[in-house]
DNA sequence: TGTAGGCAGTTTGTATGCAATGTGGCAAGT
DNA sequence: ACTTGCCACATTGCATACAAACTGCCTACA
């Protein structure tokens, strides 16, 4: 076991590209903000190439936009693409609920279930940011159970995606999380261990529903309507 | 117009991505081969910097997969995925052909048939390399106009996939195209100009059906079982 | 007053150097 | 004969150096 400080040689490059991804997904990193290689390199206590690697491969996940000579953004939050989102999050989901119903095994099942415990307990916990990435954990053993590289590939990275929108609806509820948010899992979990293919579909279908429709209440939030600012009736 | 021999700075990186990206997707290098970074920088010129750089996106692409501190090879056409392949092309592209039909509008429509009449003109001409890459703008220009970013990226990435596997298929042919090609592509434009997005969506599937068809012919293709070899009966 | 041009500073893209890691072969021991 | 340890070589990962490109500002001129 080698615990050192020092990370190996060959994963400094990894580690940049974890952080930064992590810390773009949680909105820690503003959409839209400018990168420069030199301060992220000061900041891990790296030379510019491997924060290059790691710009590079965000790059190709989307998560950051390059221009040659110019700089690097982070991806900005693009409210007109949440349509099209909502739309491929549904499709997906449906066929990789649907194949999960199919193909699972108990040990994947076994996993489906863990996975499902520890989101439990950051909600009970109201750790906002850890429910958010164990949600993609949760949905990413599903997809590991449907037994298709490429679509659960495709998957995790719309899951990926919707980490910010996610992050972005609870912050604005000052992160505080309802149990509920439980039990769709535990419907899914229920229909997959069924082997009940058309359910597992439909709550998966269900379940993107509920995404847009958090997002719309989201955006329907008003703080100030009811305040009156010498405004006679 | 800059048309010097000296490629701009900030594409040098760019320039050896598509090169090895081409070389990969045209199986001109070899699933599985072992690439040195070196020797790439010595042929193309320039140094392991945008070597680097090339081989990280094309790992992000799955074209190439990389152990630390070992090496990169090419990555291995995997057989055994290939059931998991078809499926997401069936379900990617009956949805990308369903929002084709749905959305599209005149000028998509036209740059539609202008890939298609190009991917006519290569199939003619026996250009297998060209109707190959030809075949991935045509059905990409049909995803443009379903306007859904997400599952047009995803249907780059499978089609991309999947230029390998037709590369074999049609190399064991000796590269000999058949006009028949054409006439597939000519009924999902029919289709998409009619709005018609039952129709669209199941020539979408047929399509996907075909891919699956002439693999298996592939597979079942035997040259020698008819040669008598000290065989009496 | 507004605009064009140039200059200094900043940041990126590429080249190169060096140390760490992995690899293969050879020799010695069981 | 087979395994094990060691050593030289090859190749990668990271640091650093330097030149090209971009930015903003200042000045000169219409």
């Amino acid at each position: 076991m080698t615990t050192q400080n020092e990370p190996a040689r060959g994963y400094g490059a990894i580690h940049v590209f974890q952080r930064l991804r992590d810390e773009i997904l949680s909105l820690e990193l503003r959409p839209g903000q400018l990168i420069d290689e030199a301060s992220l390199a000061a900041r891990f206590e790296v030379s510019r190439s491997p924060v290059r690697e790691a710009l590079v491969r965000l790059a190709a996940e989307g998560l950051v936009e390059t221009v040659p000579n110019k700089g690097t953004i982070v991806t900005p939050l693009n409210i007109e693409e949440f349509p099209a989102y909502v739309d491929a999050l549904d499709l997906i989901q449906r066929a990789v609920m649907r194949l999960a119903a199919r193909h699972r095994t108990e040990p994947e099942l076994a996993m489906i279930r863990k996975a499902q415990q520890e989101f439990r307990r950051r909600v009970a916990a109201n750790d906002a940011l850890g429910m958010i990435a164990q949600n993609v954990v949760f949905h990413l053993a599903i997809a590991a159970a449907g037994r298709n590289r490429i679509l659960t590939d495709t998957y995790r990275r719309i899951l990926g995606e919707g980490r910010r929108t996610l992050r972005l609806y609870y912050r604005s509820y000052g992160d505080t999380l309802p149990e509920a948010l439980c039990h769709a899992h535990d419907a899914q979990i229920e229909a997959i261990a069924a082997r009940n293919e058309d359910l597992a579909e439909r709550l998966g279908h269900e379940h993107a529903e509920e995404v847009h429709q958090r997002f719309l209440h989201f955006l329907a939030n008003r703080n100030t309507r009811g305040i009156a600012i010498d405004y006679p009736g």
